[in-house]
DNA sequence: CTTTTTCTGTATCGATCCCTAAATAAACCG
DNA sequence: CGGTTTATTTAGGGATCGATACAGAAAAAG
């Protein structure tokens, strides 16, 4: 029942990691299978053997980018007291990571495939789900905070939610363009403004 | 001194539309020249002698693009009286055209090499200085606004501008998403709110 | 007319794309 | 040891990439 045949010769977990830096670092269409080969240390056909096709090795890259970063976003937006301070940290945490020295620049869930030839529409698909999931976890928190008393009950919950998921994106591509930590993080701020207006609306508490 | 050898066997403007377009949807590396020759409805030959390289006919179509749709944003900002007024029909412009019936969905200087190869690197500066000359264009705007008494003195100019670019350029990728036209609306509005607290911070008047 | 110039259509070019067949090497079991 | 299983190495296949060579066609110039 143990390992049977000739032992794979390289760590799958590191080789994996590198295919997340460069999926990360150019996108699914910018990395070519020559690029992963080179990148990961192993020769294509051991790439097939131990991930399928490119698409699939990309989707375990999402899927391990979500567990090494992207699942940090949520957490913070669940973890904290109040929804006012769970949207500041998810934000603050997503400016953090998309300006992390030694990281790509921007959040590869938001711009892995943003412009992809139709031949390769369920790795855009499979991108937009993942931050399906992240506006309909804003969604949840927000409505949970009209519950609450934090947010009056009139809360356009949908809307602020999409702003916030506009935010949210927008600083991988300010990223991207070279905006600092120390600037993301004030646009972080500036979008509170949102939300404290929205509390301020009608008769809700502070 | 007038057309001399045959004449050219197409519209030359018509074509590079049809260019704007394959390049709006699909971005820079997502079109092919075989998609371009397909969709101008010429061979590449022709393309080649009228527009010289792939490259070069996506800088004229990215000039193409800011004539019948980019400049509009940056004409909006500085066209309104009040900079508050010109963020808001800036951010609102960019709503409306992410989301027109029988345009691409976003923003083609946003989303048309997000992710490259690092063979266009070219490509993607190209649209970045595009990008930058917008944030230019609002830190002007709002230094102005700080002169004029529109906002408090110790406004800082910058990151008020980055947050404007962060949501302008998000408003894209929400409407690759899906977003409809009024939450990209809505979002703009609840983006206003920041202008709002700022404008309110210091003795500043409404 | 002939010559010159420019564009068009066909038929590619070499490079690169993603992927794989075939032979070899390294572990297991008996 | 031989036999089985799995991984690696080498080499390359079919398709597509961006870009062109070449010959023919359509205009102006002489």
């Amino acid at each position: 029942m143990g390992a049977r045949g000739r032992p794979r010769g390289f760590d799958r977990d590191e080789a994996l990691a590198k295919a997340v830096d460069l999926f990360w670092r150019h996108g699914y269409e910018g990395v070519s299978i020559a690029d992963l080969s080179a990148g990961m240390g192993i020769a294509s056909p051991s790439l097939y053997a131990a991930f399928g096709c490119k698409e699939q090795l990309f989707f375990e890259a999402v899927e391990r980018f979500g567990e090494t970063n992207g699942n940090r976003m949520v957490s913070a937006l669940i973890g904290a007291n109040t929804a006012r301070a769970g949207v500041a940290a998810m934000l603050n945490a997503m400016a953090e990571c998309v300006t992390t020295d030694g990281k790509p620049t921007g959040c590869m869930i938001t711009l892995a495939a943003t412009n992809c030839s139709p031949a390769n529409d369920r790795v855009v698909e499979k991108l937009c789900e993942n931050r399906r999931a992240v506006v309909d976890a804003l969604k949840l928190r927000l409505a949970r905070a009209v519950g609450d008393g934090e947010l009056p009950g009139t809360t356009d919950v949908d809307s602020l939610a999409t702003f916030y998921a506009t935010v949210l994106n927008g600083l991988s591509l300010q990223a991207r363009d070279g905006a600092t930590r120390d600037a993301l993080l004030a646009t972080v701020d500036h979008a509170m403004a949102a939300f404290e207006r929205v509390a301020r609306t009608n008769g809700a508490p502070a």
